[in-house]
DNA sequence: TTGTGTATATTCACTGGATAGTATACATAA
DNA sequence: TTATGTATACTATCCAGTGAATATACACAA
């Protein structure tokens, strides 16, 4: 049971989140995690099987609320979908204001994992891009856009490789330029599409 | 001086290059690249002071010979500007089929060590990236396009992203994706230029 | 109400191995 | 003989994972 109210599971989760997050993953020590939960290395060891385990469970407790983040932004007004995909760019730009902003946490694990392909947090991180991925081509479907996955794909690019060089330059405003780089690719992609469908043009 | 032909330091460094690129930073031990180099590491600690700075020579090494293959791409025909870029996206994916590859060291090692920004590795990284970005804007000005500057931030965009997302996926047809989007905006770019210079249209 | 068994949860103390960096000495060439 | 370069052997620390014991919660019988 947790001392505190928060299961001792949620907690370890929890700290190992700031831990890899702001370390990477073998910077990170396991004792440093269970110091940070408050409980010792063996309880940990508890409750994961393994210093991977761990980090697969760190990594899945992202997916969830990254995606809600998104789709947020994406959806606070209904001001044409180049806007929204644009409007998703300048809040990210916002976050990496913060100085505890470390690119994003798939990616970077990713980045040091690569040469462990069948990691667990591996497939996780993938899953996790796939999930966003089908998301925006959902939502260009909807628009009916021709060529959905391929638009989804463009942008998918621009934001990790937002990601990758804010991380490098620590220089948000990269990530304006990638929205302004999928705004044009949107627009382009909606003024090729064949009947304008449901929506007002902007 | 050197056993075989080659300078022992420049034998560290090849070995650096290999075992670092393929297993990380934080996955490679000193003790590891000494004998990979066929070196003792005290040897190695003679002509390196650390491994921050043995870190540093790798990717300091990575550099020129990183942006010749891409200016190599490019300029391997004469086939027009959204050609050209798009040509070196392609070679990149056929990279990145190789089963060695393992995305861009410098992008990996900026993930690695994020919460080190003053880290020497992380600003020839910077570096590195700011002089491809460079070589784009002056190729894309000599062209007479508007924002040269812009239209270079987000190729390298395309370009960085593509590099994490096809290391997360293991799926390099991404860089094809990247590579088509690359050409619209600088096909776009084009059309949108005050007056066509110098080069006959595609 | 009290006792007892059992699964869950947690602790202390430890192991075996890896790791960055060093003290000291030896070799070789200008 | 002095500067350069290389080797052997060492230190101090850290780290992932484990063995064995203990504490708590709860179900159920007396």
């Amino acid at each position: 049971m947790a001392r505190s109210g928060i299961p001792t599971r949620e907690r370890i989760i929890s700290a190992a989140n700031a831990l890899f997050y702001n370390d990477g993953i073998r910077g990170v020590s396991v004792d440093a995690v269970a110091a940070r939960a408050g409980v010792t290395k063996r309880t940990l060891y508890y409750h994961f099987r393994s210093k991977d385990d761990l980090v697969a469970a760190y990594l899945a407790g992202r997916d969830q609320p990254n995606l809600a983040l998104f789709r947020q932004w994406f959806g606070e007004k209904d001001d044409g979908l180049p806007a929204q995909v644009e409007r998703v760019f300048r809040n990210l730009a916002r976050s990496a204001r913060h100085p505890k902003w470390k690119g994003c946490g798939f990616l970077r694990t990713s980045a040091e994992l690569a040469n462990m392909p069948g990691h667990p947090a591996m497939k996780i991180g993938a899953a996790h891009k796939k999930r966003f991925e089908e998301w925006l081509r959902v939502t260009f479907a909807a628009e009916g856009i021709a060529d959905p996955l391929r638009l989804a794909r463009q942008i998918l690019l621009l934001l990790d490789g937002s990601f990758a060089v804010v991380l490098l330059h620590r220089d948000p405003s990269y990530m304006e330029t990638a929205g302004q780089a999928a705004h044009a690719l949107v627009e382009a992609a909606l003024a090729g599409r064949a009947k304008p469908q449901s929506r007002r043009a902007r």
